[in-house]
DNA sequence: CCGACCTTGTTCTCTTGTTCACAAAGTGCC
DNA sequence: GGCACTTTGTGAACAAGAGAACAAGGTCGG
């Protein structure tokens, strides 16, 4: 009887988000939790939560619930967060520079390895307690500090030709802040954050909002809506 | 016959993908582009932005393709493009402040109109020509400003309270870039962008490609593997 | 004016994801 | 030890989305 190992891609976005509030409730001593309990935490359905982590092949206990510790080791391993991934920001603009001085990854396992910038006069100055390197330096820098994930944070027209360059120093996982359409080999896995997308999607919901308010008050009928996202 | 305006959400995403593409082109002087051509500018599949634009109700022309210059209209008649929504942000540390001084919005619909904050020792100090005001004020700041959009960077601790309070002064849709969950009623619209999130899901892929090459090594395998996201 | 060619719009099928509902399994009181 | 109660794990129904395929509609050269 062979392990069913393959996690569906919508359940591995949500691993996070369990992960996240399982701390949380660890932190406030509780031991043990129900999937009802995790789904109301965590925002989602409680069906879900329990398919979600049978994908773990981790045993919650009928009854009981799921130990919160043993699941968190579980999550852990499964998401890869035994080890510490090194992360290189490319791109110390505005944004480049936040994601550095923001320090927030460290304590979490991805410690912010190197800067990297293709601006002459910005390779060599400190920031945030690193050099910023050359671009042309990337399979170097990547060799020598480990770096398993590279953050693109340069302005849309440079983000493709820096994806090509992380790929072909070795990166792999690749996360991206440019406003622009970015595609790698197979191989590699991206993931993009998107800012004017979102602020755009909201507008597109914000709009229907306000049509179906004024269109509310005009007829004086009460409020029903939409919602997306998380 | 009655219009079919249902647009999915998971059209709406893209639409912001299409309409930043199809600025690019127009800038080079193209005024018709073929829903292959986009799909691949796009980085999507051609079906899918046939699709995706028949729900615009515009028309391309069989044979020729679409008119960019009249797809871009539609297409930001239907986002809510056409006037300006206003920001807010909560929450001035490093991530708050850095959005502050990003400028990208402003040029593009959504003008960071006001900044807030609950620490009384910021209230009163200026970034990137807003003078901070304190949470409390909330409610006079959406009123006097035509706040539209409320942008949570706050720590994970304070982000549901703000987004009761954002609700609260009538800002229906709200992007949280804090680490927690939130949920807001049925009339808002809520979306996240999760840094700790995607990087875990790289984690999660990253891993797999490492136990996946580390295995391709030691048998001698060709590669083969996982993409995900954009 | 006709025919070859191109590209859209849409139907159909397949896959992925969500939710319900319930049997199986365990707990703890009495 | 047995019984009432709780909660998991999963099968099955349902919904949403992706992609292939093709007919309908339009262009353009001759």
């Amino acid at each position: 009887m062979e392990r069913q190992r393959r996690i569906p891609e919508a359940t591995v976005a949500r691993l996070p988000v369990y992960l996240r509030t399982l701390l949380d409730v660890q932190t406030d001593g509780v031991t043990t939790i129900s999937s009802e309990r995790l789904a109301e935490l965590a925002g989602v359905n409680a069906a879900k939560v329990r398919k979600d982590l049978s994908y773990l092949g981790s045993f919650g206990t009928r009854g009981v619930g799921y130990d919160v510790d043993h699941l968190l080791v579980q999550m852990s391993r499964e998401l890869g967060l035994t080890r510490d991934w090194p992360v290189a920001i490319v791109g110390v603009g505005n944004l480049g520079a936040a994601l550095a001085n923001y320090g927030g990854f460290g304590d979490r396992g991805f410690p912010v390895a190197a800067l990297i910038d293709a601006d002459p006069t910005k390779v060599g100055t400190t920031l945030g307690g690193h050099t910023i390197r050359h671009l042309d330096d990337l399979p170097a820098v990547v060799n020598e500090l480990g770096i398993a994930i590279g953050i693109i944070a340069t302005p849309a027209a440079g983000a493709q030709e820096v994806a090509d360059r992380l790929v072909a120093a070795g990166v792999t996982s690749i996360l991206n802040f440019a406003p622009a359409v970015v595609t790698v080999p197979e191989q590699a896995t991206l993931r993009k954050v998107d800012l004017a997308l979102e602020l755009q999607v909201l507008s597109f919901y914000g709009q229907r909002d306000s049509i179906g308010s004024s269109l509310r008050e005009e007829l004086g009928v009460s409020a029903e809506s939409t919602n997306s996202g998380a």
